[in-house]
DNA sequence: CGCCATACGTTACGGTTGGTATCGGAATAG
DNA sequence: CTATTCCGATACCAACCGTAACGTATGGCG
């Protein structure tokens, strides 16, 4: 997401870079998305907008990768030899993802800003796509194995767990407790069992 | 989501109101989301910015209503017999109704105004609230026939079809084909199945 | 018929934002 | 020492939102 980065000159303050996204994040969780503006994160990191357009071609830009870092990442644990648990483990993993406060507070904006910016939801979708790989070839297992039918794919499933989780967190993220993520574990596993 | 009627005076000129929704749903289509405003919908209707903001609070709320009108319900039919069936004509009315073109450009700018604005992210709820009734009285049938888990409620399937649905028109409208819905179908009723 | 309330179009305003430009000065590579 | 790039500061433009005037039109009600 950062601007490519020249040799020659002048090095850039790697304390801005780190400040802007902690600002954001900050002015994220107490103003929401429609208080944020270029200026007030700017102010709020200690340095000036231009300073924030030369790393981060818009404030959506900067935003995202606020709350989506590239630390962020999916982790789902798939190994626990039973494709009820996997798959619980899965949903819970996508709530908790989507429901911490920064990325709840990010998402709905960011989502208005998907259907122009192709490149936010590429990258979005790229920090889906170990989680993505790691079900996928859960999946083919659980169907060698007879536990889950074959013409289930990883996507589809995905795109319900995520789907479901995300509807929650636009609706109303209180409704996304643990008993929630068990029924819905609980309706997807009977859904793609074989 | 008018805004109250007064008695006397000089009454409104009806024919603004049809066209700065038609306006809206034109401006929709060919500017998106992000390219609205209410002086654009105001031309494109002509008339002016002030007769708008006499009948809606603001873009959003017009914007809610051109692409949600209070004809547009979610009907499903549930009376085939066949719980199965039914569900796939749940799943295709929801894929049917947020993927028309109007909805689905209005559907990102509007849900990150649901964040701020709760009148409008209920007035959208209550458009569900007869299809939502309707599957609550299904789904209690099915279970006295043993056909689907008591447990199973109106609510969470509703949140599955279309938060799986809503998530696909955010990220790609074209990858939502019959074939899907009937995954889809297929999925969710084995999920729900006794 | 006349009054009053409200609508209408037109125009303009204040405030906010996004994004760019300009400037002198500072820091680094070669 | 020079070229290059960054820095903060400030200014600037265009666009937009929402509101406020105006003078005028149009209806209900007494």
């Amino acid at each position: 997401m950062t601007v490519e980065r020249r040799s020659s000159g002048r090095p850039r303050d790697p304390r801005i870079e780190s400040a802007a996204l902690e600002a954001a994040r900050a002015a994220l969780l107490d103003e929401g998305w429609t208080g944020l503006s270029m200026a007030g994160v700017a102010a709020r990191a200690g340095t000036t907008k231009p300073a924030l357009y030369r790393r981060w071609p818009s404030l959506p830009h900067l935003v995202y990768e606020a709350a989506f870092p590239d630390e962020v990442a999916l982790e789902f644990h798939l190994d626990s030899g039973d494709l009820r648990t996997d798959i619980a483990g899965i949903a819970r993993g996508i709530r908790d993802l989507l429901t911490s406060p920064v990325p709840a507070a990010a998402l709905p904006g960011l989502l208005a800003e998907f259907s122009t910016q192709p490149e936010l939801h590429a990258s979005l979708l790229a920090r889906f796509a170990d989680g993505f790989a790691m079900l996928d070839e859960r999946l083919n297992r659980a169907a060698a194995d007879g536990e889950a039918r074959k013409d289930v794919t990883a996507e589809d499933l995905l795109r319900l767990a995520i789907g479901a989780t995300l509807l929650g967190v636009l609706l109303g993220p209180e409704t996304l407790d643990d008993a929630w993520v068990e029924r819905l574990a609980e309706t997807l596993w009977r859904g793609i069992a074989a």
